[in-house]
RNA sequence: UCCGGUGUCGUCCAACGGCAGGACAACGGACUUUGAAUCCGUGAAUCAUGGUUCGAAUCCAUGCGCCGGAACCA
């Protein structure tokens, strides 16, 4: 886990899709307009789970700060709602964020350390006569507020002393003021067409312990109050977040002209990830946990950081998609094929090769004799013409009179262009032989074992007479197959924009998972080990399930199909 | 209806007054002991209307569409 994880997974090739933000970075650096350092910083609130959303956020804070050599990004919570938040999100964030291969240096910040400096600066402005508490209710202070065409009223309070100001807040913070009873809201314009403006509120009383702080305090700023100014003490230069926020940057300028900040950051503003099939709403995706439509937040269906991670999602795999889809200012949702593309990607480059019976039927090999057993040294890694260094390694495959294969690979009819099993067909078993099916034994109708003949010419699975046997499938031999437990993973919705739905939940996919009880898989993945990643041949890419395998269960997750082309072609 | 943001292949991102290009997806072919990967190829877009200009996706004007904004949330 270091600032290298992350440096060199730019997309092969070209330059890249375009990032507006990072032509600025580099712009200000030449210029001088940084003050001569880079700063970024990434700021969750610590009241949930990160998911692929936040994963672009990382992405490009993390990515921008690596512009400059001394440039560096920080982990700050934003942890100004005691309600929500708890040192468990703390701990899972910071396990996310370093999951996907960020650095943010010897220590992480919160907003909560800078209390008293949020504090001090309040009253600062109170004494320039810049803010004032306003003690009307919630209700009040709403109703005249205005709208969007109508201005706001200015409170009765909006002109009182500053010894009154002062004495109110300093009450305020000490709990002698009940909740909801008083806040402390800065002086700029209750006329403005920029609603944002008409005296925004920068504390509200909550006698509520912090995770953090305890019960040091009874007020606690709002975001507008404590974000640019945390910006400012950590000497920030490049403040990046979603587009929502472009009309609270008045504001953050605003206060931090108004504290006297001499190198104010400066808020850069892009567009939030949207990807078509998923569901990035914390609130959505928490009712999904808690109405158990999902195993947790850490389902492999989740979008969530943790949930990928389960899923077999690879880190680089993440980082690789988020450069590749740029960022600019537009609103726009991206394929999920696209991140499906950029998983496949680089799994295909990094995973183990490996042979596994997901729906198993028996085949008999009738002139292959009872007592005899073959193993086969198959390698981990295919041949690549693209790739100059490659990995040789094996492992031994045994191979016997009965074996397993893949119960879609046999067709009792073969269409057109079937080139695996069949009656009277040729297939190879890869890596082995070449077998003929000469009897389909049924009962009841069904299908229960198929007896072949080999050619024992054909070991490992050549041709001895060069004649072309166009399909190759994987096997297992039964004799010594491992049994293992896969779960079939597809995307949790079907429908482009569940989100858009009056209930999202009627597009819950009913087919997002399946599980498989009694797969049969070759015996060296019996010491798979937990977040191991395979590709099962012809199946698609697996991973290890870590806490099954910790507890002692051989339990695979299907983290994405290979493609298919005879399944599309099988649609025409 | 007020303020702000934004409109380029199906999708994401380029082109910054000078031949609209890349990636994913799609389609066709080659190769193949994974119907994978790899390789080659094809189709596909400037929101609309007017203006400026030798020349406009780009500049100007008007219109339209989409997104966000009136929390003691972040």
């Amino acid at each position: 886990m270091s600032k290298s994880d992350a440096k060199n997974d730019a997309p092969k090739g070209d330059e890249g899709p375009g990032n507006f933000i990072r032509d600025i970075v580099l712009d200000d650096l030449q210029t001088g307009k940084s003050y001569g350092r880079l700063v970024t910083r990434f700021p969750p609130e610590p009241n949930g789970y990160l998911h692929v959303g936040h994963a672009k956020a990382i992405c490009t804070a993390f990515g921008l700060a690596q512009l400059s050599e001394n440039g560096k990004c920080n982990l700050r919570f934003d942890d100004t709602n005691p309600e929500a938040e708890s040192t468990e999100f703390v701990e899972g964030i910071m396990r996310d964020v370093k999951w996907l291969g960020f650095d943010w240096g010897e220590k992480a910040y919160f907003a909560s350390e800078y209390f008293d400096q949020l504090y001090a600066w309040a009253v600062k402005l109170v004494e320039e006569g810049l803010a004032y508490v306003d003690t009307r209710s919630e209700g009040e202070i709403r109703d005249t507020r205005g709208d969007f065409h109508k201005p706001g009223v200015n409170s009765p309070f909006r002109d009182r002393s500053v010894e009154e100001n002062l004495a109110l807040l300093e009450q305020m913070k000490n709990g002698e003021l009940d909740e909801g009873s008083a806040v402390l809201r800065a002086k700029i314009d209750m006329a403005s067409t920029d609603v944002k403006l008409r005296d925004p509120l920068l504390y509200r009383i909550k006698k509520v312990p912090h995770h953090r702080t305890g019960d040091a305090w009874n007020i606690y700023p709002m975001y507008d109050w404590a974000h640019g100014q945390s910006d400012a003490i950590e000497g920030v230069t490049h403040s990046t977040c979603s587009l929502e926020f472009v009309n609270h940057r008045p504001l953050y300028n605003w206060f931090l002209k108004a504290i006297g900040i001499e190198e104010p950051p400066r808020q850069i503003e892009f567009g939030r990830l949207n990807l078509n099939y998923t569901i990035t709403s914390k609130r959505k995706l928490k009712q999904l946990v808690e109405d158990h439509h999902v195993e947790g937040w850490d389902d492999p269906r989740m979008p969530t950081i943790v949930g990928m991670r389960r899923r077999g999602f690879t880190p680089e795999s993440i980082r690789r998609f988020m450069n590749k889809i740029g960022v600019s200012k537009n609103d726009g949702v991206v394929d999920v094929g696209l991140l499906e593309h950029c998983l496949r990607d680089h799994l295909n480059d990094t995973s183990k090769r490996v042979m596994a019976v997901l729906r198993p039927l028996k085949v008999t090999i009738t002139n292959y004799p009872e007592d005899q057993e073959d193993s086969f040294d198959l390698r981990y890694f295919p041949p690549r013409r693209d790739i100059e260094v490659l990995d040789t390694s094996t492992r031994a495959v045994p191979f016997s009179r009965e074996i397993w294969v893949e119960r879609d690979d046999f067709m009792k009819e073969a269409p057109k262009k079937w080139w695996r099993l069949a009656p009277g067909k040729e297939v190879r078993l890869r890596g082995a032989a070449l077998i003929t099916v000469q009897d389909v034994v049924e009962e009841n109708g069904e299908v229960v074992e198929l007896r072949c003949t080999w050619d024992p010419e054909s070991r490992g699975g050549a041709a001895p007479d060069g004649r072309k046997v166009r399909g190759t499938i994987h096997w297992v031999s039964a004799k010594h197959a491992v049994d293992a437990k896969v779960r079939l993973y597809d995307r949790l919705f079907d429908h482009e924009n569940p989100a858009a739905a009056e209930n999202f939940l009627e597009h819950l996919n009913p087919a997002s998972l399946e599980v498989i009880d009694n797969a049969k898989v070759e015996p060296s993945l019996a010491n798979a080990s937990p977040e191991e990643r395979f590709q099962f041949q012809r199946t698609g890419f697996f991973v290890c399930d870590g806490p099954s395998k910790e507890a002692g269960e051989l339990v695979f997750n299907r983290t994405i199909t290979l493609k298919d082309a005879w399944a599309k072609l099988a649609k025409k």
